[in-house]
DNA sequence: CTCAGTGCAAAGGATTTGCATGCCG
DNA sequence: CGGCATGCAAATCCTTTGCACTGAG
């Protein structure tokens, strides 16, 4: 995964932004990772301390190489790499603990949701980027 | 519209809540709006006064009568009608702007996610309740 | 009369920022 | 050497809560 630090590294140079020491470890933090992780876990990680990691995910979300996935107030922000940093993939959310989980979409759903990323542009103008699918509901231990 | 006055009443008083005259004008307001609206927006409406406003709107999301989207720390919650008392629709945020715009998909897309809902149930035990399949990118101004 | 809903103002908590220090370039 | 990143602690800002009041049943 020494790919996915020069692809960082890259993006932060172009938004004249160093790629330190303490802004690789979070990245390592969150290549570790198999779901989001929330600030605190973050933190608790012990790359850096809450005020620079805040500062830092900030920096790398500019750079398009974190997301920032927000989920209610008085909740921690949750942060995960880029979707081209790793490979595309959507959230099981659920509404009794609050946890997120990583899930890759079939296929045939994927390209059904491309197809539409590119009617939407002809239909109304607006220039997709990319798409959030995410699903809502109950993890297997809290059903 | 009347019938969604009658629709949230009953899911208030399923919950032992009343449906005051203050819910009534915020459930107008929602009603009225063509997208999601942010807090301070609803309160400009002049319903009633934001801490009424905090309080009722999550009263009315306790009743499955309203949804909260939350956009990024320093922004305010943006609440709209849920889904079943308006029509099933998803979202086009702008990136530059901030921006949520209201947009019903192909019926081809939400049948494929609907199938995927289903195999999500029988391959991870998640049992989905909805799908949030919202699209970001730049919107005709800011494009 | 009772109890839930309301508005105001103050508290709460996640996130941000000011400032002094240390390190990379 | 110069400037940016870091840590600590204080400030900020959206959101929540305490309290006294008003209105519906």
């Amino acid at each position: 995964m020494n790919e996915v630090h020069e692809l960082v590294g890259e993006r932060l140079r172009q938004i004249d932004q160093r790629y330190t020491s303490g802004r690789r470890a979070l990245v390592d933090l969150l290549l570790a990772a198999t779901r989001p992780l929330t600030l605190p876990e973050i933190v608790a990680g012990g790359a850096v301390a809450q005020s620079s990691a805040y500062r830092n995910l900030a920096v790398l979300e500019q750079a398009t190489a974190v997301h920032r996935i927000v989920a209610g107030p008085d909740e921690f922000a949750r942060y995960e790499l880029a979707e081209d940093l790793t490979r595309h993939h959507h959230h099981l959310v659920c509404t009794a603990c609050g946890d997120v989980a990583d899930y890759a979409m079939p296929a045939a759903v994927e390209r059904a949701v491309a197809r539409a990323l590119e009617r939407v542009a002809a239909d109304t103008g607006f220039a997709p980027e990319s798409h959030r699918l995410d699903l809502v509901g109950k993890c297997t231990r809290c059903a």
